[in-house]
DNA sequence: TGAAAAATTTCAATGAATGAAAAAGTAGAG
DNA sequence: CTCTACTTTTTCATTCATTGAAATTTTTCA
């Protein structure tokens, strides 16, 4: 099925990746022009508008897709659990799931990390992907927790678990933690959130 | 001090605002060309550049100001309260903060959130205003409250909260709520977040 | 092979954003 | 009032992202 057109389209795809990771690297996001992608992965300027929509989008992949997908996996088990636990053990399976739906290497996801965190366009960008996959999810659980849960209260829920993580680990990210210390980091926000932020104050581990 | 010179500046942004709001109102943002902008002023688009850094700096105005004027402003408070308690009374005086230090009419307050909720690039830069004053607070707290909140948790703590608060305003804006119901949302999903999730589950009120 | 279908390239335009130099307007001294 | 220093605005020219359309090349398959 996966006939010398579609090879093609996936080689074309990869390389306009690698050219441009490469040169973001190098250059910078900003200053790194269209053309000069396109040159890299010998095709036209054009040629990059039918494999993404923008210059962003290279850095995004497919994330929206797979955190979709994600989400939908996640709210179809719903019902078998409170929503806070639910939201917890989303956590910890994110980091498997993350591992398997993504097909960089560590030195790409780190490049990423560093790219996403310097650059206000692509900072802005993932704000927003995360955003819309949290109003999904807070959708979704509402409609899986029919009655129990009204949409309002399953987006505070929602938003307060993922509010947590992002500003936990974006501020952790300073000191160049390991992949690992990053998923420790992310648990302790959520069960934080998933606690009440009054069991603060004193002195946390 | 208010000389001719600076009497004419603002009245020229003030035209650049009108303008632009009332072609984006009408058209659409992205529909909106910086050039009818300048046009709707009686000024050259190059000038357009003098007053604001791009298209979308029409919409925030001066957000980014006020806003890192308020965190610091409750920052300085903090030690007098617990982080929790700090957190829920900033949503509070938030909304007299918000009436106070916005010249805006309700009828452009209004014009403004719908145009942020349709537009994505309004959308990714209202959540990325938003994401760097969090950090902000965060950091501000972890001082405030030396020794005893590390960074970490200073960031899960303002994250949660202000996810919740985010994502459930959100989510109730379909309804087209007055401002007091946003409000009372808004106090609704901070307490939730103060509390823990955990509370959850059953119906609320 | 020889189309039909799909992808790529070329060409042309629009619109945002920015730099630089020329032109207009304003403040203040005399 | 009027000249000069200082600011702002306007013009002009350019770069770059993004998009549409037509022409061209590739791939597929009967």
């Amino acid at each position: 099925m996966v006939g010398l057109r579609e090879r093609k389209k996936q080689r074309t795809r990869r390389a306009l990746v690698e050219a441009a990771l490469k040169l973001f690297d190098e250059k910078g996001f900003e200053a790194t022009t269209l053309a000069e992608i396109a040159a890299g992965a010998d095709v036209s300027t054009r040629t990059f508008f039918s494999y993404f929509a923008g210059k962003e989008d290279v850095v995004f992949g497919d994330t929206k897709g797979w955190l979709d997908t994600a989400v939908a996996e996640w709210a179809a088990r719903a019902p078998a659990e409170s929503p806070a636990d639910l939201l917890l053990s989303m956590i910890d399976e994110g980091r498997d799931h993350a591992t398997v739906h993504t097909d960089l290497t560590i030195e790409e996801a780190t490049l990423l990390t560093r790219l996403i965190m310097s650059e206000p366009a692509l900072q802005a960008r993932a704000l927003h992907l995360l955003f819309d996959s949290q109003l999904t999810l807070a959708r979704a659980l509402h409609e899986a927790y029919a009655g129990e849960l009204d949409l309002t209260d399953a987006a505070a829920a929602v938003g307060a678990i993922a509010g947590a993580v992002k500003l936990a680990v974006f501020a952790s990210l300073d000191g160049n933690p390991s992949p690992d210390q990053v998923w420790r980091t992310a648990r302790r926000a959520a069960e934080l959130a998933a606690s009440g932020l009054r069991t603060l104050g004193r002195r946390p581990s």
